[in-house]
DNA sequence: CGACACATGTAACACGTTACATGATTTG
DNA sequence: CAAATCATGTAACGTGTTACATGTGTCG
C-alpha cells in the first residue's frame, strides 16, 4: 500500500500527471525507491476506480497529457493516512528476521553460521552507507533522512544479530 | 516471498502436512506472524507447480492427509536461500519512513506534527513490548529473539525520528 | 535526423490475504 | 451427541512488478 499512499500524498500537494508523480516519488525518497512508471498508471487507475482521484479537466494544454487531482474522498483518505500510525500488529514480515528465526529453530551450528554471514554482509553494507554519507553530502533533508534511516536500521539489525548469537550460545544442549 | 521461504525451511526439517506447517511457522515466529491456513495451501500449490516440493506417497496413514516434502530442486533452493543475504537494494518500502519523508517534503509544521505523533505511538508500543518482555518471560529462544527484534527496531525508529526532527528544525526558512 | 526525455498505457503474473465450504477425528 | 480441533481446499480480490507498445516534443 505504499505506492498508493505516496501518490495520494503527492497529489495532495498539487495536481500532476503520471510522470511528475513518478519523478516526485523518487525525489522525495532520495532515489532509494525507484518506481516503475507503469505502476503509477495502474495505481492511478485503481485510485480513480475507488473515487479518490479524478482527472482534472485538462481543457487546453498541449497534447497527450492528463492531470489527476484528489477528490473530496481522496482528501479525506489522505488526511486519515497522515494521522494514522502504522500499527505493527502483526509487524511486517522481514526476511532477515525470518531467516535467523528459522535457523535458530533448527540446527545450532547452522544458526551461528547464518548469523555470522548476515552480520558480515550487514557490516559491509553499513560501511558503504556511512562512506556514502560522508563522501557525498547532500543538502536535501529528505535524502539525508533516508540515509539516516538506512544506517540506523542496519545498526539495529547488527545489534539484534549479536543478541541472537548470545542466545544461541546460551542455549543448553542438543545441537539438533 | 516470506511465506514461501518459510515453508521451504520447515519442509527442510521434515515432511509435513499443511496444518503442521501453519503451526510450525507460527511457533518459530513466536506467534507474532499468524498465518492463515488457506495461504499455506495456496503457497504449497505454487511450490509444487514450481517443482520445489512434492507430495510424499502417503501410502497408508489414516485418511485425508497429505504429506509434502522437498524435491531436489527444493533442497537446492533452500540451501541458496540460507546463504543468500537479503540485499536491500532497493530496501523494502516502509510505511513509517514513507510517511515521514513525504511530510518532510511538504509543510514544515506538518512534518513536525507527523513526527511527534509517530514518536508518541512508537514510544507506547515500545513500553508495551518491554513490559511484555519483563512480565511474560519465556525460555523459548525464538520467542525471545522475536521480542528483541521488535524492541530494537522500535528503538531505532525512535532514534531516527529524533534525527528527522532535528533536520526539520534545522531547515532554513519557508514553512511551505 | 537521431537520441533522449516526456508521456500514456496494457497485459501478464507474482504474492498475500480473507472468506467460505467441506469433511474427519477426537474428546468432554 | 455436540463441540473443538485437525485437515484440505477454492474463489475472489488487492497490491506490486515487469515487459512491452506507442506516440510527442525537444535539442544537438
Amino acid at each position: 500500500m505504499s505506492v498508493r499512499e505516496g501518490l495520494l500524498a503527492l497529489l495532495g500537494e498539487q495536481p500532476s500527471n503520471g510522470h511528475q508523480l513518478k519523478t516526485g516519488f523518487e525525489a522525495i525518497t532520495g532515489g532509494v525507491w525507484p518506481l516503475n512508471v507503469g505502476q503509477v498508471y495502474t495505481t492511478l487507475d485503481r485510485l480513480e476506480r475507488d473515487g479518490l482521484v479524478a482527472q482534472a479537466h485538462s481543457s487546453a494544454d498541449g497534447a497527450t497529457q492528463k492531470r489527476y487531482e484528489l477528490t473530496a474522498a481522496g482528501r479525506e483518505e489522505l488526511a486519515s493516512w497522515w494521522s494514522f500510525v502504522p500499527a505493527d500488529d502483526p509487524p511486517p514480515r522481514d526476511e532477515l528476521m525470518l531467516k535467523v528465526l528459522f535457523a535458530m529453530g533448527q540446527d545450532r551450528e547452522h544458526a551461528l553460521a547464518v548469523i555470522t554471514a548476515q552480520r558480515t554482509a550487514l557490516l559491509s553494507l553499513l560501511q558503504r552507507r556511512r562512506r556514502e554519507q560522508r563522501d557525498q553530502p547532500t543538502d536535501d533533508p529528505a535524502t539525508a533522512a533516508v540515509r539516516d534511516a538506512l544506517v540506523v536500521r542496519a545498526e539495529a539489525d547488527l545489534r539484534w544479530l549479536d543478541m541472537c548469537e548470545a542466545r544461541v550460545v546460551g542455549m543448553k544442549g542438543s545441537s539438533r
